[in-house]
DNA sequence: TATAAAATTGACAGCGCTGTCATATATGAG
DNA sequence: CTCATATATGACAGCGCTGTCAATTTTATA
């Protein structure tokens, strides 16, 4: 004697245990393939751009994909190739402002060929740097990295994961390479942009605050400033340039001391918002109205030049783009594409606000 | 006739093909079952803490895990369990300090048990948003979502995601249903604190500046206050208290209110930093000594708020661990633990700096 | 000690995709 | 029209892991 159970009840019972583990039943590949009348692998080659595909069928498998409304399974592609479709941005910089316009151009870019973004804060003061570094990519198995500064700028660093074929894209390195990929801004000229923005409000006696001289953005800055008074016939000499560390403070102590040697002054150029930020409240301290009478511009665009009051005039460099650009580089980088154009400059906008007009 | 091709070219053929594929050879759980005597299946288990597993096996597993250094494949695991191992923030927030503190949890969490953090900027003002934001969680797989305000107090969004079988915690719920997992931290409690930070320098006459009345925790802020002025027999009527938008510009503001209204007042507690600084700069550009003439306390301690100048005293939310914390409840969850305590609260640190000191 | 129940273990299939390689078809040269 | 070459296509294995389910061992109970 035996236990009878109807085929009903099997399938039911099948169906119902299929419901528990998917929400929804999977479109995959095998599905599209079948309804475009090809093979499985066509259908993945043309899913993929991959050539060897006639054009007939390419479309009618992603006519097929988008009727059934295909999404590929990232996971089963990346076992299957042994890649992770995992992007990752190295950073070692607490300026939460730029790290999330960075992400947010990676997001951009990964969404649309089916990658993952990933922000990944490093220690680079600590010793084993580099080793942990490359441990970090190759248990994570990550197909690709961006750079920004200052880990951009480590050779070392750069040399060593080439060597283990992590491809790379660096965004705004001091000095690249002839084989690194990169995106950067020309800060030069953003600087001569904003500085031409002043002279054309009027003024003539302007003071700019720059930076530490080992800060290669900021002397490029402070080249812009300079070329663009003397370019219009000014007074661009030592008097007229001071130098901060970047913080607020200084950019304080620096009102104090322009006010001392160039009290004639109707406009300060400062090298970083903060700075900016740091005059305009020494500024507002000795009693002065602004812009009426002294004009200031930032650089950077952070979010609170926005916020503050008087709002900052500024330069505000594209980090989205760039970095959407950069991961879309990237991306094609890692697909096998030869690339020829290795840098990409981009320019960045002036955004005039309260604090100059 | 045929051709000959000794066998050690075909192994070193084979050899060659396999470095250009894999940089290195994988340790797999295979590998792990066979160093600790065990079957794969059993590996598999002692590595994922499922229970049904011996002790000694268990501990003979992790041993060899150790000693190979193995990492799980996450797109195998991804692929077999049908889960993504991934991690959604959810949030429609410009706030990128507040945003990238949560990140910066999420991956602390998400490291521990090999989970991929995304963070997914979202237009919560968007028409069809609970529908884009359901496709996107089901045709990614996401696993889990950690909501943050003013997702998390969306009961739509949330009983849509919950019918989906999402696995949901929310940061800092206004009001969380009582089968909501949560954190939190008692505003009230922390806005008491620093209320009496002031008390214990000496002030007595202090101004509260508030938010817009729809914004909850800022009325909680309110409270805590209040009930500080009271536990300490001072005064806290309407006199006191002042509403900003949170604006830098209405913090300005308010301090030129309150010093025409409340011209004693030698303290001043507003409701968030950008409020704070800008009292600051009014009580600057009205000659006063900060803290000396008047004391400044914010609230949230966002970046900026140390790098002002004056640095600001601030109540600072650990955002942080209370990230960490969702994560790890969340991963829980999705692992299907079933877990009392809903809820977790968290305590504010009080950061005192040079606007009170 | 015998037996039932619970805990532990392992064999095996298969997740959805891509790489490999053999086969089929198109194209061009003579 | 034939053959060589280039291009297009598909069959199949297998990536590394987990779920299922049956087999085995341990423990509890009578």
């Amino acid at each position: 004697m035996g236990i009878y159970i109807c085929s009903f009840c099997v399938a039911f019972y099948e169906s119902f245990k299929m419901s528990l583990r998917h929400k929804k039943k999977r479109v995959t590949v095998t599905d599209i393939a079948k309804e475009a009348g090809v093979s499985l692998k066509t259908a993945s080659r043309a899913l993929n751009n991959s050539p060897h595909v006639r054009e007939e069928k390419r479309e009618a498998v992603l006519r097929a994909a988008k009727k059934f409304n295909f999404r590929p399974n990232i996971s089963a592609r990346q076992l299957a190739s042994n890649r992770s479709y995992v992007i990752t941005h190295f950073h070692d910089n607490l300026n939460t402002d730029y790290l999330s316009k960075i992400y947010t151009g990676m997001q951009q870019a990964c969404h649309k060929h089916g990658y993952y973004a990933v922000a990944e804060a490093t220690d680079y003061s600590r010793k084993n740097f580099i080793s942990q570094t490359l441990d970090y990519a190759s248990s994570f198995n990550i197909d690709g990295l961006i750079l920004s500064p200052p880990l951009c700028d480590d050779a070392k660093l750069i040399e060593a994961l080439k060597k283990q074929d992590i491809k790379l894209v660096l965004i705004s390195p001091q000095e690249a390479s002839n084989d690194d990929y990169y995106v950067f801004v020309d800060e030069e000229r953003s600087a001569f942009i904003i500085t031409e923005h002043l002279i054309t409000l009027g003024h003539e006696d302007i003071a700019f605050l720059g930076g530490l001289k080992s800060h290669k953005a900021a002397s490029n800055r402070q080249k812009g400033f300079i070329s663009a008074m003397k370019h219009h016939g000014l007074n661009a000499s030592n008097k007229n340039i001071k130098s901060g560390d970047f913080t607020m403070q200084s950019g304080h102590d620096a009102y104090v001391d322009i006010m001392k040697k160039l009290p004639e002054a109707t406009a300060i150029f400062a090298a970083n918002d903060e700075m900016a930020m740091g005059v305009i409240m020494a500024a507002l301290n000795d009693g002065k109205k602004i812009p009426d009478e002294i004009a200031i511009a930032g650089y950077d665009n952070i979010r609170f030049s926005g916020l503050f009051w008087p709002s900052l005039t500024t330069v505000s460099p594209p980090v989205i783009e760039m970095a959407n650009y950069a991961t879309n580089l990237l991306i094609r980088l890692i697909s096998g594409e030869t690339i020829k154009n290795k840098r990409h400059e981009f320019v960045s906008e002036i955004i005039i606000r309260k604090s100059t007009n």
